[in-house]
DNA sequence: TGCCCCGTTCGACAATGCTAAACGCTATCG
DNA sequence: CGATAGCGTTTAGCATTGTCGAACGGGGCA
């Protein structure tokens, strides 16, 4: 295993612990939930704030993530080919579904929502681009866990929180789950993550046949289900939209 | 002065030269950009990547910003006290205003939008959060270089392009520009940055009475604009939110 | 006014990350 | 089809660089 640069990954560490922790922290917090030397923190959080990652509330004197972070965290939307390509596939859902899109790759333990389109209604909705998903409860998460052999190493060995009655958290049952994923193209979410609340989901390949990403639907069981199970409008509306953003990834659809 | 971290310091440039090239950059480009060695690079390189910053692109070997960025990005939003004060008043500007709303902190050497409340009609927008405006020709940064001494440093220092025909960059023609914003307590944009489209913007102070931050108003000079001035009611309804917000963050408003 | 805790600075050590050169690989071109 | 050029990656050794422990100064609480 080769070696990394010891004090970035320090650095690294730091800005999870204040993107983890709800409020500002201190020097002497952050240097002793790391294990270092106060001046050893002080060190790297000051380059940190130099470089604009980090930000010093000046009354305080605690640390706080930097706006550095947010013009990065955009310009990363703006250079993703998969959110490029799917921009105008995901409209189109949205308009003909009536419900609410999301586009989710795999990162780290969960599925990162990279794009977001708001139902087509004129009810107030609050941007979820950048939140993460869990794996195992999600119609993204499954599929991706079904498709990409990372995601599915990741999800045996996540944790599993169950969020409602409904949440499948014992791992053979996730797997019979995911090969039902695996042979019929998509997945489903039926108030495993929020109550009252379902979706549906398909995989992305790119050209090496990769899964890459997914699309998926998300909308209230009285909207998208008919006798407790998904609409099967919808679902083929979302597989259809997967295909389309796939094919123009350079995925070849025999 | 201090000595800051090397290897963080030149992990941050990397991170700024990757957001900066449209497409993804090789690791000879980066090295050589930069002034490495090319193993230096790749070390810092590794490490970003194993940490989420960096993505490389398995078939090239190009490099590209990682995921991790866009999570830390949003985190940083949900922190931003102004930004969550600004919520609910950006909201009913946007509705009583009927347009969009930007509300924008000082950054580096621009304005960093980090909300964005879309025009109320049913036209497509794009979402313009973590987007950089230029300090000299907008409305959110005169208003800006007028009230915070760091920003007006960083638009005497910065190269002031002209955009349209309008955009004043003459140094003494901007300080006459920035004398008017801070008696009047607003400043405008009229065509100064893109053909056709002004703006006003108003000043946010904190309970030191500091600037930290500007909102404003954009939109199509036929409709904000009534014989080549913004619409005087336009105007109080964004100084009015601007105080709003001010309060809200503990100024007092005598 | 006293104390305590916090962020910051200082100086010395050695561990750490940097440099230069060589490796294996893929794609290109004669 | 074999040679070449360019790529990302690895290796080894040196000295620069980041780390550490301790001491400093200042703000807030009692």
């Amino acid at each position: 295993m080769a070696k990394n640069i010891q004090s970035l990954e320090r650095a690294a560490a730091m800005l999870r612990l204040l993107a983890g922790g709800e409020r500002r922290l201190g020097l002497s917090d952050i240097a002793s939930s790391l294990g270092l030397a106060k001046a050893t923190a002080h060190g790297i959080l000051r380059t940190l704030q130099h470089e604009g990652f980090v930000e010093q509330d000046p009354g305080s004197g605690r640390y706080q993530l930097g706006a550095e972070l947010l013009r990065l965290g955009t310009t990363y939307l703006d250079v993703h080919e998969l959110r490029a390509r799917a921009l105008v596939w995901t409209d189109d859902l949205a308009r003909s579904s009536g419900e609410a899109v999301y586009l989710g790759v795999l990162h780290q333990h969960g599925v990162l929502i990279v794009h977001h389109v708001f139902r087509p209604d004129d009810s107030r909705q609050v941007l979820e681009v950048g939140a993460m998903q869990p794996l195992h409860s999600t119609a993204l998460g499954k599929v991706l866990a079904a498709t990409d052999p990372v995601a599915h190493a990741e999800l045996v060995d996540a944790k599993r929180e169950p969020f409602t009655a409904r949440t499948v958290t014992e791992l053979d049952e996730i797997e019979r789950e995911l090969d039902l994923t695996r042979s019929q193209g998509y997945a489903t979410d039926n108030e495993e993550t929020l109550e009252g609340v379902a979706a549906v989901a398909a995989p992305i390949y790119d050209r090496r046949r990769l899964a890459v990403g997914a699309v998926g639907i998300t909308g209230a069981v009285e909207r998208v289900c008919r006798d407790g199970e998904l609409r099967p409008e919808l679902i083929a509306a979302v597989r259809d939209t997967a295909r389309s953003v796939s094919r123009d990834l350079g995925a070849k659809p025999f």
